[in-house]
DNA sequence: TTAGGGTTAG
């Protein structure tokens, strides 16, 4: 019987039990070649546990042979693990079949890197004496499946400089590089080198290309290699239709997936998963059913993770939470990123008592840890938008906080700052106190979030105790920034006096936050003469900027000074002081997009909409009473104009642009780089009335939240 | 019936 027609298990019982010589009497096949292309089956299968045993009987069993240079690749490529490498390495070391054999080194070096031993690879890879393409390569696609980009492009720059060309696996080992790399030149630059080094058609390469030119945002670029291929597989039109869904081109995205059916490539998971963020993105609640159906045809909702998550995540996109849950109901092997996609959607959609709820299920019945850093990415982000966005869930932040396992120092301030900027300063100072008795030591930042919270609440004593315990309990030397939030305090309280005597004992040169807070203070009290110390200070300590003249200006025209106003004026056309650009960001179903004050060279797509919304409101307000207040237009232009320039404001633009692409009654969240200017500030009460929206705006200083034509800052301008 | 390297992901 000739040993090939033996079943592979067979060779495995004879070769292992010692009878390989005798396994076929009329085989003339050397026993050395018949055990190595076992191991080669072996491995190739993945079965290591049959690959290495041979090795030992080789070497070992009743008729010892010696290995040759085809023996170890396979078996470096069944290591299971970066310890049995090490074994095998050493092996062929003292069997002195190493180095002589270029194709053992290299599988060598690629087994290291599979297991993330980036050293070990190194090393065998500089011992080589000469290395081949196959040998780069595996060094380079090891170094990029590590994630070392920019070692990756530096070795592919020694290949380059040894005068070796690469070839097509090269070039698709090193071209995802730089995609994790952002950037876009290189990406222009391997695109050339494939070109020039004849491999332009290769179909892994232009696949590739087209994966990074998407992920970097090159559309054109990427579409111009998809055009040109003479063959596409089902990874091309993967990674065209992924490159348009990430660029927000889901049309484009969806009609893609339709040529693909056309010409016969079946789609794939990774299609669907495209396809299913492309629909969502769209809020296209049929496709997504189509999508889910597709899915479910095939099994892959229960049999593919990634497929579960990826529906989850659809449904909640489109704010369709009970069948976003009902899919992760099926997905038999949920993991964490399924449940964070849930949980996500929940907080997405405002349903915080459902987050909380999905979290607490997933601690108690999936035995799943959360992913350290899940809630404690969460929470600041929350405290910063979300929660700042709905004053009355602030209430469900704290109870995220508190079913927080192991919270730092930097959790604890974002809860305190998150409680101090809604005015609950007694709560941020509960919470110190409670920070304290868990042993977690504050750093300077908790006390800035901890003395701001006691200027919005009003407890000027609390603050002044916590100023002082901060430098005898725990050593810490304020600087500038808990400076300007004591006058701030004492300024919001009114005690001016106060803050100035407070500024004047600093021991160190107050700055123009100090400055700031004092100017600040001297405008809502309506205090002139110390407002002029201020701003002379300013000016000094920061010339360039235009918000101090504007408050000092408005501080005149308040108090019907108009040679003040006039005065300030002049200063700052004879400086020729240009204003610091201001911008306002505002998010819509999950992008942003940033408004600039005033005329611009690349006006907004929407902007026709956006002026008539805005001419639209200006007459609703001006029938409520709204009346400009051109003291904040320093510009000596007409009365009109001025007009003009109050309601093209950034966050005007923003509030408009938010009003026309959100449904009625939607809060707007709104961010802005500068302080929000007092004409906006009051224009926003009205706005909030007339759309009966929430509108919360977070300017450089702090939160504003419009609700029912009220600010909750309290200030009055 | 002898050998090493490659592209898409929630």
């Amino acid at each position: 019987m000739p040993s090939s027609a033996l079943p592979r298990g067979a060779h495995a019982v004879l070769v292992t039990s010692g009878h390989l010589r005798h396994l076929d009497p009329h085989n003339q096949a050397p026993p050395l070649l018949l055990a190595n292309s076992l191991i080669s089956a072996f491995s190739r299968a993945a079965l290591p546990r049959l690959a290495l045993p041979l090795l030992r009987r080789l070497l070992a069993g009743a008729h010892p042979l010696r290995p040759d240079g085809f023996t170890f690749p396979p078996l470096f490529r069944a290591a299971p693990g970066p310890s049995s490498a090490a074994q095998l390495h050493a092996c062929a070391l003292r069997l002195g079949l190493l180095h002589p054999s270029v194709f053992a080194s290299g599988s060598l070096v690629h087994a290291y890197l599979r297991f993330g031993r980036v050293a070990e690879a190194y090393r065998v890879f500089d011992e080589m004496p000469q290395r081949d393409v196959p040998a780069w390569n595996a060094m380079l696609s090891g170094l990029c499946r590590n994630a070392r980009a920019g070692d990756a492009v530096a070795l592919f720059g020694r290949m380059v400089v040894e005068g070796l060309a690469g070839d097509a696996v090269t070039l698709s080992s090193v071209m995802p590089m730089c995609a994790l790399l952002g950037d876009r030149a290189l990406a222009l630059v391997m695109h050339v080198y494939a070109v020039k080094h004849g491999l332009g058609g290769e179909l892994f390469v232009c696949n590739a290309l087209i994966d990074v030119y998407g992920k970097l945002g090159m559309l054109e670029q990427a579409r111009w290699v998809f055009d040109a291929m003479a063959l596409r597989d089902l990874v091309t039109w993967n990674s065209i239709i992924s490159a348009y869904e990430q660029g927000g081109k889901v049309a484009a995205a969806v009609e893609l997936f339709h040529g693909m059916k056309e010409c016969g490539v079946n789609p794939d998971v990774l299609t669907l998963v495209s396809l299913a963020s492309a629909v969502a993105q769209c809020g296209d609640g049929r496709g997504a059913k189509s999508v889910h159906c597709y899915v479910m045809r095939r099994g892959w909702d229960a049999g593919d993770i990634i497929a579960g998550n990826a529906m989850v995540d659809m449904y909640a996109k489109l704010s369709e939470i009970e069948a976003a849950q009902r899919v992760l109901e099926n997905v038999p092997a949920r993991d964490v990123v399924s449940w964070n996609t849930l949980i996500t959607g929940y907080m997405q959609n405002g349903l915080f008592n459902e987050a909380i709820k999905t979290y607490n299920h997933m601690q108690k019945h999936e035995s799943l840890k959360p992913v350290q850093g899940m809630f404690v990415s969460v929470l600041p982000a929350y405290s910063n938008l979300d929660l700042y966005a709905k004053c009355g869930k602030l209430a469900e932040a704290m109870l995220l906080f508190e079913l927080m396992s192991r919270r730092s120092t930097g959790t604890w301030n974002a809860i305190i700052a998150g409680l101090g900027v809604h005015g609950h300063g007694a709560k941020a100072l509960d919470l110190f106190s409670q920070m304290q008795q868990e042993g977690i030591e504050p750093d300077h930042v908790t006390f800035v979030s901890l003395l701001a919270a006691c200027s919005h609440a009003g407890l000027v004593d609390r603050g002044r105790d916590c100023f002082h315990s901060m430098q005898t309990v725990y050593g810490i030397v304020p600087i500038a920034k808990h400076y300007a939030c004591m006058v701030d305090m004492f300024g919001r309280a009114g005690q001016l006096d106060e803050a100035l005597e407070f500024i004047q004992g600093m021991p160190i040169k107050p700055d123009s936050a100090v400055w700031g807070a004092l100017l600040g203070a001297c405008r809502i009290h309506g205090n002139v003469e110390m407002g002029k110390l201020a701003s002379q200070n300013l000016y000094e300590l920061d010339p360039e900027n235009v918000g101090y003249y504007v408050l000092m200006s408005n501080m005149y025209a308040k108090m019907g000074k108009w040679d003040g106003v006039d005065t300030v004026r002049s200063l700052v056309r004879r400086q020729n002081l240009q204003k610091t650009p201001g911008w306002s960001s505002m998010e819509v179903k999950g992008s942003v997009s940033v408004f600039y004050s005033g005329t611009q060279a690349e006006p907004h797509p929407q902007h026709e909409e956006i002026q008539r919304e805005l001419q639209d409101l200006l007459a609703k307000m001006k029938s409520l009473g709204y009346v400009p207040d051109y003291s904040f237009v320093l510009q000596d232009v007409e009365q009109d104009e001025k007009e003009q320039i109050l309601s093209n404001h950034s966050e005007r633009l923003a509030i408009a642009f938010g009003i026309i692409n959100t449904p009625p009654r939607t809060p707007l969240h709104v961010y802005k780089n500068l302080r929000v200017c007092g004409d906006c500030h009051n224009a926003t009460k009205y706005i909030s009335k007339i759309t009966d929206r929430e509108i919360i705006v977070r300017d450089s200083n702090r939160f504003h939240h419009f609700k029912d034509g009220h600010c909750s800052c309290g200030d009055f301008w």
